[in-house]
DNA sequence: TGAGCATAATTGGTATGCCAATACACCAAA
DNA sequence: TTTGGTGTATTGGCATACCAATTATGCTCA
């Protein structure tokens, strides 16, 4: 079946945002000037920017203009402008280390802002940990409980934050790792519970400053079990591996340890 | 921002293929079926129909009729969702906040990590800034420019973090201003380039501090220009408007700037 | 009675005109 | 000189008409 004329007129479209390299926030041409350019309807022009805006690219406002959001780079139409996502394979250290600075830095602000109710939720959430990390034997399921789990303790952490964003970049970065082959394959071999054992300490050391509204505490216990995630990764890469991602696997100095 | 009327009109359509239980394959109803059903007309019908095409959700032949790939139950994360469009409103004073936890603590990670050419990247940049500043007719393009420059200067800051992931949150949290109206409505209402020229002088000190390599000091300085922003949108803010966001537009103790 | 063909109806695709929201320029008053 | 009001132009939104592809129907002939 022959390609619909507006997804030829979006194309098109696209193109020309990236090779002009608009800049985002500018305003684009009118749909009546691309009408004239292309030689078609405004109707197709306008049923194009149905699909870029659909897609992320570009605002529509009404007796304004239409606004590029980015310059169409990304051609993943699965992509929300506001999802953390890149078509490159993210290695799971440079992951891990965005997480470092981004998270750590929720941490003191959660630190500041933390709630009565926000430090109930996370206790409940480690108690609950616990006794699924006492239990005798550790399935699949158990895996993925404990995996979440351990996603819904970092964004309770962002949430402590009263923050929305913080909280929906939190929840990026952690669904970031879905994404990653490279962490798939690492993340499988972690079957030794006694890794999630020794976060489970880090969680608790966590919440410790929390509760003492500790924000350089907080920082700082962020950071550091974060590192040991990092650290158990590397244990388990094979760094041989050609597609090991090798990012800042040495911690540079000066990190959140230095500043202490 | 009002919901735009082809996405009203989609929602119905998804919500009566799911309640309807068509089973894919099936033909729908046309055009002129739901434009008389809902009261509006086949352009709207036709735009909906666009996004739920986008979507993955029917399959539009010409002259046959539109048939149900789906029914709209699928939660596959490579389909874009509703939430691309309808992004609930983020108060510009949020948005600053998020920034301000996040591109200080970026700030301080590119001071580690920062090049040569990061810096001369930084430098020749704020040097257009400053010509464009001094030009002594202001115009739309010039603001926009400016904005531009601004951006740019953020995401280089970023960049100098060699890390993707930091580069990205920062670019996603730039953008995110384009979607509040409110954040739109005060930016409209900068006109007063001294703002701008005070801003460049918080640039020049951030520069500064990761010329030293100075962690904390580039982390302050973030904190502080960004808080020198929010302090001016606060300023010409109509704090009676009750679209207002208020969010934590006093400083919480414990900031940064108590860090020291 | 069935196949083939022509025509009409139905359906989606596109073009155009008018409406409504926003932007901008200009002018008058303070 | 600044600010507010007004009128005009510009822009996107929507409705309607017409075009093109497909489907359905009726008639004719073998």
């Amino acid at each position: 079946m022959a390609q619909r004329q507006y997804q030829l007129i979006a194309e098109r479209i696209k193109r020309e945002l990236t090779e002009a390299r608009y800049i985002p926030g500018t305003r684009l041409p009118t749909e009546r000037d691309y009408a004239e350019r292309f030689e078609v309807s405004r109707t197709v022009v306008r049923e194009a920017f149905i699909m870029l805006e659909i897609e992320g690219h570009v605002e529509v406002r009404k007796g304004s203009g239409t606004y590029l959001l980015d310059a169409g780079q990304q051609d993943d139409p699965s992509t929300p402008t506001m999802s953390v996502v890149s078509q490159e394979d993210i290695g799971p250290f440079e992951l891990l280390h965005a997480r470092q600075v981004i998270e750590s830095a929720i941490a003191a602000s959660a630190a500041r802002l933390v709630t009565r109710h926000d430090i109930q939720a996370l206790q409940e959430l480690l108690e609950r940990e616990r006794l699924s990390l006492a239990a005798e034997h550790q399935t699949t399921a158990k895996a993925e409980e404990s995996d979440a789990a351990d996603r819904g303790f970092h964004l309770l952490i962002a949430r402590a934050s009263q923050n929305t964003l913080l909280h929906d970049t939190t929840a990026q970065l952690w669904d970031q790792r879905h994404r990653s082959p490279m962490w798939q394959r690492l993340h499988e071999r972690i079957k030794d519970f006694s890794y999630r054992r020794d976060w489970l300490e880090d969680h608790d050391v966590i919440l410790a400053r929390l509760k003492k509204r500790d924000a350089d505490g907080a920082h700082q216990a962020m950071w550091n079990h974060l590192e040991h995630v990092k650290q158990t990764l590397f244990a388990l890469s094979d760094t041989d591996d050609p597609n090991f991602d090798g990012y800042l696997f040495v911690t540079p100095e000066g990190s959140a340890t230095a500043r202490s």
